[in-house]
DNA sequence: CGTTAAATGGCAGTAACTCTCAAAAGATTG
DNA sequence: CAATCTTTTGAGAGTTACTGCCATTTAACG
């Protein structure tokens, strides 16, 4: 199999190293091994040693490139992107506006790039507990993020206990749009629905 | 062992069997006893086997008790008194009101009874990451419950979007802001943070 | 008391990790 | 280019959560 570098995302940056490169490699492979696998014979089905013999790599490796089989399903690096995004809107905005902005950015880079990843992985996450349990952590995480941003803007402390039920309201109503929307069959427009949800919350979550 | 219960006895409740009392008791066994070695070398530093032997079982009982040793901690069953407190609610109150009140009843429930326990769990949820994603589960659970509530009474379906989004949001704010009360010790007076919380979300997540 | 059904314990097996160490491969310097 | 240094990899052994299976014990019931 050639490595057919299929990245194709301009690849204008600074030459990394062939180690560098590898890597990258070696991870995608890992991915793409897992998922196909995932997608045949289910996720609980599918232990990590096949995943390794499939991507061509002992499975001490999988382990090295991804601390726990979730990680092989739950990585997204769009956190700093809608970071950038929201640091870019006006700071009077209200939280719920500029994360509406924020999102609508990172929805658009997304769908752009992996979205047949995106409902592979939703369907994935809608699935298994243990998925659903990891994606928690990592809201966790992007929910810290956001207090760090608002209260930027707001001139808060960012563990404010209001700016994170906020950041927390927010967070636990749009994965439950994402959930809706997988469930639906994903025929929906993806940034309207969530603009709907964000709706509900600005208007005080009245029906 | 003589029975000795057998009628003269007033035994307050519907007469268990020795069977079903001595289930109980092992349960309330293995849970002591797990949440005794918990606080004294945390919980990933300790295996079933352990619980099992101070609990003075086998650790195939404990499994049988307890399907994961995540269920260990958590276990609560306040969602029934919180529904039941809901539907005695008056159907023309808001769902945010609606919730406020059957929380309420809930958290009453639970300071008379368990609020040490409480503290204990919070913190070990606070704590452990595998904890704190299960629970995450618990809280889709609880959500569906109270989707399945408002439903009823807004005359609306189970699974409207605006209705999951909503319970979404008010669960996800109320369980950062049991964190909350957790990381600054407990001080605070938890009811009137949960009203603090609800605030927010009725005004619409304005700061 | 004897029979039945449920709870228990022990044991073997699987799978997700963790640790350690030696070999392989890329980077670096003289 | 060769020698050395560093990073990545693979292999093996060990831990632990969990699953199934079967024999034994123990409560329930006539």
């Amino acid at each position: 199999m050639a490595p057919a570098n299929t990245s194709s995302a301009a690849t204008s940056e600074p030459r990394l190293g062939l180690r560098e490169r590898k890597k990258i490699q070696t991870r995608q492979a890992i991915r793409r091994a897992a998922y196909l696998l995932f997608e045949r014979q289910g996720y609980d089905g599918t232990p990590i040693d096949q995943i390794a013999e499939a991507a061509d790599v002992s499975p001490s490796t999988v382990f090295r490139y991804f601390p726990t089989k979730e990680d092989i399903v739950l990585t997204d690096e769009y956190d700093p992107v809608m970071e950038a995004a929201i640091r870019a809107r006006p700071a009077d905005e209200s939280p719920v506006e500029a994360i509406r902005q924020g999102v609508h950015v990172a929805m658009r880079h997304i769908m752009e790039n992996d979205i047949v990843e995106l409902r592979q992985r939703t369907r994935l996450v809608r699935e298994v507990p243990s998925l659903r349990g990891r994606q928690a952590e990592g809201m966790g995480q992007s929910a810290r993020m956001l207090c760090t941003v608002l209260a930027e803007r707001s001139g808060r402390d960012a563990n404010d206990v209001e700016l994170r039920v906020v950041t927390s309201a927010i967070l636990g109503a749009m994965h439950e749009a994402l959930m809706y929307w997988v469930e639906q069959g994903q025929q929906e427009d993806l940034i309207a629905l969530i603009d709907r949800t964000l709706d509900v919350l600005d208007r005080g979550l009245t029906l």
